[in-house]
DNA sequence: CATTCAACCGACCATTCGGTCAGTAATCAA
DNA sequence: TTGATTACTGACCGAATGGTCGGTTGAATG
């Protein structure tokens, strides 16, 4: 499909964003110079340009792609059967599962503050996401399956709240140990902490 | 006790160190310049520095109040006594109680990365928490209280993960509103978010 | 070989940054 | 009223910031 590269040959955008998250990721976004994320690409600061049009414009792609990567597990068609609580579930394990596998791009998303476009823009497609989070634990509650004894607002945000806490100890450590964690994931959300053996113990 | 104050009345480093935090929280420590911090002041920047020696200065006070808050509930009697599960619990609760009454002060603690020495003082004595309440999850699934088929330190992660998550969205709303938070918190966590009623279901 | 094209360099720019300093303003005690 | 004490101002500094631009390098194409 890609026709062969022409020219000299160097960094894609892609490889270029790796290393520029990282780096936001290690020092801040506002921490971060070009200058310094230029020596850590072993090219000087005028290279950065050639491939983007600006500092915010690395930003607005590490933001997209994590919240692509978030978005898209709500359109697998196994998402979009069954009953609320199977699906929440279903939904939590996989979004463990895409935070460990885009961990960088994610910690980025989680640590936007809004104060400008770009991460405006990006808070309001995670509030999309946060929204059908909360509708589902909502639904589930109706069902019966979800403790009616606390806000179903406020347990979407305590669901989604551990889930997004693994960006500040998790790190990469293969398919089979993410697939581990989103399992203790589920079991302490769904079953908590404490032994079952006797009902409200 | 104190003294009349002497001299020109004006900002104490109290009162400072509430708007700079705030400012921080908002635009970022990295992303706040003494210029912005002296604006919301209605001072001049050179104000600021008759106060404290510096940009650092007011993100260690800062620090050192949150952290400061968080260890004096290890040392209260009540923590002191009982049951390791009991004394779990009560961890959480305090600590839930202490995010919401220094919220700013918390919130900027659990932003902190580690790139100067301010932070990675801070940083160390988080991690001594952490330790605790490692230990203390430890010792509760020794005791049999918490479900042994979780690494305790994956739990004591999550448990607390939970916990901080609460800065993302919690703002306060009185003493009330608080206690009932972290009732819901140590409900959700030590009790599982789906109804009970049969063993592991 | 020469041409083409993307990748890249280095000098430069206006602005902002954290911080300094000599002096001024406002209060209280005597 | 005077002196002591504290809070504050405004002009300034060197360094760092995000970004620009004209020119150069280097591999693939023909």
């Amino acid at each position: 499909m890609t026709a062969t590269r022409r020219g000299r040959p160097g960094y894609d955008v892609d490889s270029l964003l790796a290393v520029a998250v990282k780096v936001f990721n290690e020092k801040g976004y506002d921490g971060t110079s070009m200058e310094e994320l230029s020596h850590r690409l072993g090219r000087t600061k005028s290279a950065i340009y050639h491939h983007v049009s600006g500092k915010e414009e690395l930003l607005r792609l590490a933001l997209d792609r994590a919240l692509d990567a978030l978005f898209a597990v709500t359109d697998e068609p196994a998402f979009r059967t069954g009953r609320a609580i199977e699906r929440l579930e279903y939904l939590v394990r996989r979004s463990v599962l895409v935070l460990a596998d885009e961990l960088p791009y994610v910690t980025l998303l989680l640590r936007v503050r809004g104060n400008t476009k770009v991460e405006r823009r990006a808070l309001a497609r995670r509030r999309k996401f946060d929204r059908i989070v909360s509708d589902l634990v909502a639904e589930a509650e109706r069902d019966g399956d979800v403790r009616p004894d606390v806000d179903p607002a406020i347990t979407a945000r305590l669901l989604f709240g551990t889930v997004n806490s693994l960006i500040e100890w998790y790190r990469p450590r293969g398919e089979e140990a993410a697939r581990e964690l989103a399992d203790a994931v589920c079991t302490i959300a769904f079953g908590g902490l404490r032994v079952r053996g006797k009902l409200n113990g």
